[in-house]
RNA sequence: GGCCCUAUCGUCUAGUCAGGCCUAGGACACCAGGUUUUCAUCCUGGCGACGGGGGUUCGAAUCCCCCUAGGGUCACCA
């Protein structure tokens, strides 16, 4: 049994960040990658912003991520409970004990007090931070005072000198004890912050590796700080690059979508998202861009992570998808693409299903033209029209109106494509298509061109004898006399 | 502003730890050409970077220092 144990600690405070999939991805694969453990942690100690809807929501896109884990939420595990806000008995014993070794004191500062020593401390331009009243104060008249109601916090009694650690993607990291302040452990109402907290849990289960975020860097030594108060094994940390928006800043709504959610339903590919969030921070090789989860897993290395921010560059997560979906199997698209169809209000799931062979004909054609699922239902909509009513694209009907003779063109057409029995099959349809122009004495474009417009109202796509297969022989000559008309 | 982190094409990155194999490689985007009935795919080619300055060295994208620039963080949020 390995004692290489990773987690994840979301907090379920709102949707399911892109940042944090790829921070999950990451301590994920490196678990998987060298038989270690993977658990799942709630982080909810702010019981204001936590809500169950968020937490659903975070197991969900994880797992549809391909993520499992270990222990956790649902899963149990002999560390638990997985929730952090079940956990504050044991956080307050914690708290207790630091503060009868005199690691931790209480202070017992009014919430004004420190504001006011706070402003006053921007206003002279200097850094906000604790003054220390408290801190020396005599445990005995402490305890006597606590035990006489008076509302207090716990703060972290921070040493002389300075914390220097290894940090697994940034080397050598040091932070001098005077620029760290004696932070709150326990709140007033008697609950623990955040760096209290992930500490306990981290050391109740025995985490030996955390990689986060890089905003999380300068909370290191504080928790450092904490893990040798207790007493306890410090875990190596890794702190990963920050995702960027275009802006350069950290990845916000600001500048473009960052929850899963949204991606999701746009239509990128799983595989697609997974791909791009490995990207970001880590290559496999500096030429391989295209790589499943299993090669992530196998290939990832902390130390080979980035230490710059990556910009995340939605031009190349739209080629990748689009690469995705041009490498899947066509059973496979076609049941991708069919809840969009249903959605747009195209077809109906039972009809998609009653007409199987026909909907797959309809997706192989697209499948090199999309790179979104969600991009389908526009493209397809003109064989969803009523045959007199096609919408024409402004650049197709004037590309039909190029050819004077387009109506006889295509009425004789009509009249020759009517004595056909192939019209199924696009590539005999196709190639008997160009013989009949050839023996018309035409140019390709002069019945290419109005057809096209006719038929489909589009300037481009597919192959035109798919889309009179698509069509059929009533809708193709349905088109085909209503569009004679139109373009008169 | 203090502290911390970072710095290769517009963007994601390989190369940096073990200095010469780098006239710096790949991908996206962009441009041009080819294939195709059109669009798209695909193929070929092009454009395009070691932030600046000092060192160390026979030799530096790679090591050291300074500067500059960007980011993160300074809560009884996580």
């Amino acid at each position: 049994m390995s004692d290489l144990r990773l987690r994840i600690a979301p907090s379920p405070t709102g949707s399911v960040h892109l940042g944090l999939c790829r921070t999950a991805l990451f301590n994920w694969a490196y678990a998987r990658g060298r038989g270690g453990a993977f658990v799942l942690r709630i982080e909810d100690t702010d019981r204001t912003r936590s809500t169950a809807e968020s937490e659903a929501a975070i197991l969900e896109g994880l797992r549809w991520l391909g993520i499992d884990w270990d222990e956790g939420p649902e899963v149990g595990g002999p560390h638990g409970p997985y929730r952090q806000s079940e956990r504050v008995v044991g956080h307050k014993e914690t708290v207790q004990r630091l503060v009868e070794a005199g690691y931790a004191y209480r202070c017992f500062c009014s919430a004004e007090r420190l504001t006011e020593l706070r402003e006053g401390q921007e206003k002279r331009k200097e850094t906000p931070r604790y003054d220390g009243r408290c801190r020396d104060l005599d445990p005995a008249e402490s305890a006597r005072r606590a035990a006489a109601g008076e509302e207090f916090t716990v703060r972290f009694r921070v040493p002389e000198g300075a914390t220097v650690f290894e940090d697994l993607v940034r080397g050598s990291v040091r932070f001098d004890h005077g620029e760290i302040d004696d932070w709150i452990m326990l709140r007033r109402d008697g609950s623990p912050t955040y760096n209290f907290v992930v500490v306990c849990d981290d050391v109740d289960m025995r985490i030996s590796h955390v990689f986060r975020g890089e905003e999380h860097l300068v909370n290191t030594p504080k928790q450092i700080l904490l893990y040798e108060a207790l007493g306890e094994t410090v875990p190596r940390f890794g702190h990963l690059p920050l995702m960027l928006g275009t802006d350069r800043k950290k990845l916000s709504k600001r500048t473009g979508d960052t929850a899963l959610g949204d991606y999701v339903a746009k239509g990128y590919p799983r595989d697609a998202i997974i791909n791009f969030l490995c990207l970001q921070g880590w290559a496999l090789d500096g030429e391989t861009e295209v790589f499943d989860t299993a090669t992530f897993v196998e290939r990832f290395d902390i130390v080979d992570v980035q230490k710059a921010g990556a910009v995340f560059d939605p031009d190349k997560f739209r080629w990748l998808a689009g690469d995705t979906i041009r490498r899947m199997g066509l059973a496979d698209l076609a049941d991708a693409v069919a809840p969009y169809v249903v959605e747009a209000g195209q077809m109906s799931a039972e009809g998609i299903a009653a007409r199987r062979p026909w909907f797959e004909r309809l997706v192989a054609g697209e499948q090199e033209r999309i790179e979104l699922f969600g991009d389908f239902p526009p493209r397809v909509a003109c064989f969803f029209e009523a045959d007199d009513a096609v919408t024409f694209d402004p650049k197709a009907e004037k590309n039909a109106r190029k050819h004077e003779a387009r109506a006889e063109t295509l009425q004789a057409y009509l009249g020759w494509l009517e004595g056909r029995d192939d019209l199924d099959d696009p590539a005999s349809l196709g190639a008997a298509t160009k013989e009949w122009v050839q023996e018309k004495g035409l140019k390709i474009p002069a019945l290419f061109q109005p057809l096209r417009c006719v038929l489909t109202g589009q300037p481009g796509g597919r192959d035109l004898f798919d889309c009179v297969a698509l069509l059929g022989l009533e809708a193709t000559a349905a088109r085909i006399r209503a569009g004679v008309a139109r373009l008169a």
